[in-house]
DNA sequence: GCGCTGATGGAATACGTTTACCAAACTTTC
DNA sequence: GAAAGTTTGGTAAACGTATTCCATCAGCGC
């Protein structure tokens, strides 16, 4: 049984395979006779090109692979959704790289452009999938690589992530506005530039408001519901209890108001509560969450775009994309008693 | 700048192309001493193997695809998530496919493995990624392909599933079981197995205590948030309204329950709601959900442990694995007024 | 020393495609 | 009808690896 390739297709619509390969990769260097020729023989004899074959020719793949702490977290995983749309438009199929924040399979996952299963990278992790030293230069070619949502800081490498600490600073202030002046925040992992961004933001806004800070009321966790059950838990046991909590990520919020609904909290009476993300189901919860919105569907489409540029050698016109978020309102923050 | 390859690599360490090739994907073949060396060496230059290449000799890639038509959808990204982990431990990287139920994304996500982009397929869908007609035999040699969740009903392709019918005629019982005999029910899309199969039990449920099957109880629609709301709406529109809705899924939960409490009901005071597959969210829904847990994490495993079977060419033992569901009772659910 | 086993070397082939090269044929334009 | 341009054919090389074939060699028990 041997396999139809290029060499058999040639000889079924009766081109030479120099025209065949032209024919079907290369659509617009051939007449439209032929092409219609060959491609209609195609279908006829079942002919499908062997990717690896012409992709060990052209050094390309056509996979992308997208390295992320942890694709179950709804935030990440809309992105990574759009990075899929996209990637499809672009041609691309994407390879899914979820590391569970082990150093060790972000570097596998790294590796899969040495070895050629994947043209490009995108990572939003807060560190590169490669052994180099923070602020060192690379001793290698730096491959196709894009930087989603967590700046590692390093300008040879694009951005694409939205103003985390003015963010952080608006949903401060929409607190502030409300007229509260005891705010916690339960940040993420505090490794991430995004929650250190978030985090400064916070402090800009409680000091333009000459809110004194207040270390107790800075919880660091991670972005996760169980981070947010914990920390509202500690944050309740307080002698002086906040009146509304900031935190870092939808996740958290949920497990904040879960937590605040056992205790007998009435949200947002007795405590407003205020999430990041806009994942899509905070408008479902009770009450729906006010929050900060990131541009999921953008943030994925501009990656997988800029991604696209940097594989194919053309100029990345701008290193650093910031992208709006916004702060939308609903019902979970309210003034304080 | 010539790149190294098994060439550079076995003349480095100073041994033939042959061994250097069987040290490194081979190596129960060859000596402890020539492994080591061959891979300290390759470590020490930098030889990281064209899996293009590898993949051209071999035909396989290391890849699989999942095919699913939603991955946005919680429960369904679960089940990727536990894939992608088991295909790591197994040694292959997973390519998703969202095909946003186009026939078309389908049939091009099939495509992968006859393109040699990828080695096997698991999907989700109700339909094969192919270009056959539901009872006919293929007329061509099937690839390694698993059946996820819902039943196409052939028996050259295993599956991997709950017994959804059981599962639909519990989750009713335990509504039965509280007094309730004004039961509606939210399906997912009508032309799934799995909705027609979790109906068919909830008709055997009422049959088995007695109760007559009421057709404006029955709102057919799809496996999301807003159908749930609008089919929500619909139910509570009837004159004669129900006591307890069973969704056919979570997501279509949270919009019954967003919608119940905008109307003002009381849940389960007022209604009752069950949903099903248990998402990691369900226990912090107000109230939390009473559901029908499905063991996504070893829906994930088992699908890749028999796809990875059937790529290395061995026996299958069981072409249908019905693995455990559970009814989870929280505090969605009591008895009616 | 003999025969046996297991490890290795050297050379060559195959996997399926793209593309460069150059020549030939065909089509369009003036 | 000639010149210029476009399309095609034939051939061959290259991409990087695994593997086969056979020969060789080292080690070992007897």
């Amino acid at each position: 049984m041997s396999t139809i390739g290029i060499k058999e297709l040639a000889e079924f619509a009766g081109v030479s395979v120099a025209t065949a390969s032209r024919a079907i990769s290369n659509p617009n260097r051939v007449s439209k006779v032929t092409r219609e020729k060959v491609q209609a023989a195609a279908k006829e004899i079942g002919y499908t090109p062997n990717r690896l074959g012409a992709g060990l020719r052209t050094s390309k793949t056509g996979n992308v692979i997208v390295i992320i702490p942890d694709a179950g977290d709804t935030f990440n995983f809309g992105a990574i959704k759009a990075i899929e749309k996209a990637a499809s438009e672009h041609g691309f199929s994407v390879l899914l790289g979820d590391t569970q924040n082990l150093r060790e399979r972000e570097l596998a996952y790294g590796d899969l452009v040495r070895t050629r299963q994947a043209d490009g990278i995108i990572f939003f992790s807060y560190r590169l999938p490669f052994d180099i030293e923070p602020g060192q230069e690379a001793d290698f070619e730096m491959p196709p690589i894009v930087n989603s949502c967590e700046d590692v800081g390093r300008n040879d490498i694009p951005l694409v992530s939205i103003n985390n600490e003015l963010a952080g600073e608006e949903a401060t202030q929409h607190l502030i506005d409300l007229g509260h002046e005891n705010i916690a925040v339960i940040t993420g992992d505090s490794n991430t530039p995004s929650t250190q961004d978030r985090l400064k933001g916070y402090l800009t806004a409680l000091k333009k408001a000459g809110i004194r800070k207040r270390q107790e009321f800075i919880q660091e966790g991670q972005y996760c519901i169980e981070q947010g059950e914990e920390s509202t838990k500690s944050l309740l046991q307080l002698k002086q209890r906040p009146s509304a909590i900031f935190c870092f990520s939808d996740e958290i919020a949920i497990g904040c108001l879960s937590t605040l609904k056992s205790a007998g909290f009435e949200v947002p009476g007795d405590m407003s509560v205020i999430g990041f993300d806009d994942i899509r189901f905070a408008k479902y919860f009770y009450p729906p969450l006010t929050t900060v919105a990131q541009p999921v569907e953008l943030i994925g489409k501009t990656c997988m775009q800029v991604l696209a540029k940097l594989i194919n050698k053309q100029e990345v016109p701008e290193m650093r994309i910031i992208l709006p978020h916004q702060l939308i309102v609903r019902e979970s923050t309210g003034k304080p008693r």
